[in-house]
DNA sequence: GTCTATACCGTGATAGAC
DNA sequence: GTCTATCACGGTATAGAC
């Protein structure tokens, strides 16, 4: 018990940047937080997160790096998989509890639209929301069928942001969402040959 | 055809403002749109328009002002309809179409939630969305169906605003947005007494 | 290698002159 | 009704203390 005060000591200020940063671009929004608040928060200066940061939004890109690889990951592993309705179902699946445990970034991803859209993780979240919803759909479906499958991945989104604040259990409504959305890419894989 | 030159002469100034304000917003997003951009844009200072606007956020509150008031009166005239499921496919029709002729007002409540969680036209927007949700559930249907009513309202939007970019017409695409959207409330009203 | 002090320019906002 | 001047705060940058 020598060293380790109030604060914690060392080497992990990079990491409890990446922490304070998250949890406050996710509930008071991007633009709104201030590096400044940040740095009172780890009781440094503002030019100290320069030295682990170059620039704000390259903390947001470290965190979006961190915590959105099992998408990757899951994108990956789909991608192999026979276009069966089964691969779909487990996409949802994944891709629901994947959510489930990185809420804050997606509800940041959510909220801030107009702003990650100028980010560059912007495009990169924008590729693999395209390569989901490919995974899904049937290129040769009726169009409505085409939108149940984007519509079961905002029901997810939904599911998890929207309904979190109205309804009781979190972890049921997720559920209910992920029923519902399996509900939809099921009607949608049906009508195709 | 005596005044009248290069930008109009006057009085109209304050609408101007709203338009081009709006315009930016939906483009670029809400803090990433200066005053000075808007300004330069009219051709006047960034004062003028403090005298037109007491702040940047009256500027949008005046704006959805404006422009939402189709909606609350959908929800007062389906206030006072019997809740039958033919009540309910009207209201997501008419939202539907609300939507469509104020895109760029929905375009960015849908990318600026952050910010308008924080602005005072947050919680009016709130307030509408669980009216329209509390029109479409019914309080003693199963969780899955509670959810596939949200999941309609979110379709809608989706519809409006992801698909617009993928696909080809947007009427087109609007129409099936609706009718999965429509779908879904069947769906979940069937499955009351 | 980790941080502080300090300064730069752009932002929303205000007061007061024309 | 519109402008100039001025303000505090925002992200950014660098020099240098430990």
């Amino acid at each position: 018990m020598s060293s380790s005060s109030p604060q914690q000591r060392r080497g992990n200020t990079r990491q409890r940047i990446q922490d304070v940063a998250l949890e406050l671009f996710a509930e008071q929004g991007y633009e709104k937080t201030s590096l400044r608040e940040i740095a009172e928060r780890l009781d440094v200066t503002k030019a100290a997160l320069y030295y682990h940061f170059k620039t704000k939004e390259d903390i947001i890109i470290s965190v979006f790096d961190d915590l959105t690889r099992p998408i990757d990951d899951l994108i990956g592993w789909a991608e192999e998989q026979p276009r069966t309705l089964e691969t779909k179902r487990e996409v949802l699946r994944r891709y629901s509890e994947a959510m489930a445990s990185g809420v804050s970034l997606y509800r940041f991803m959510q909220e801030n639209q107009a702003t990650v859209r100028e980010l560059s993780i912007g495009e990169t979240m924008k590729k693999r929301l395209f390569a989901l919803v490919e995974l899904l759909r049937s290129a040769d479906a009726p169009l409505a069928d085409q939108v149940r499958c984007i519509s079961a991945l905002f029901t997810l989104h939904a599911g998890m942001m929207f309904l979190q604040h109205v309804e009781g259990d979190p972890e049921e409504t997720r559920k209910a969402a992920l029923e519902v959305a399996t509900d939809l890419i099921v009607q949608a894989h049906h009508r195709q040959p």
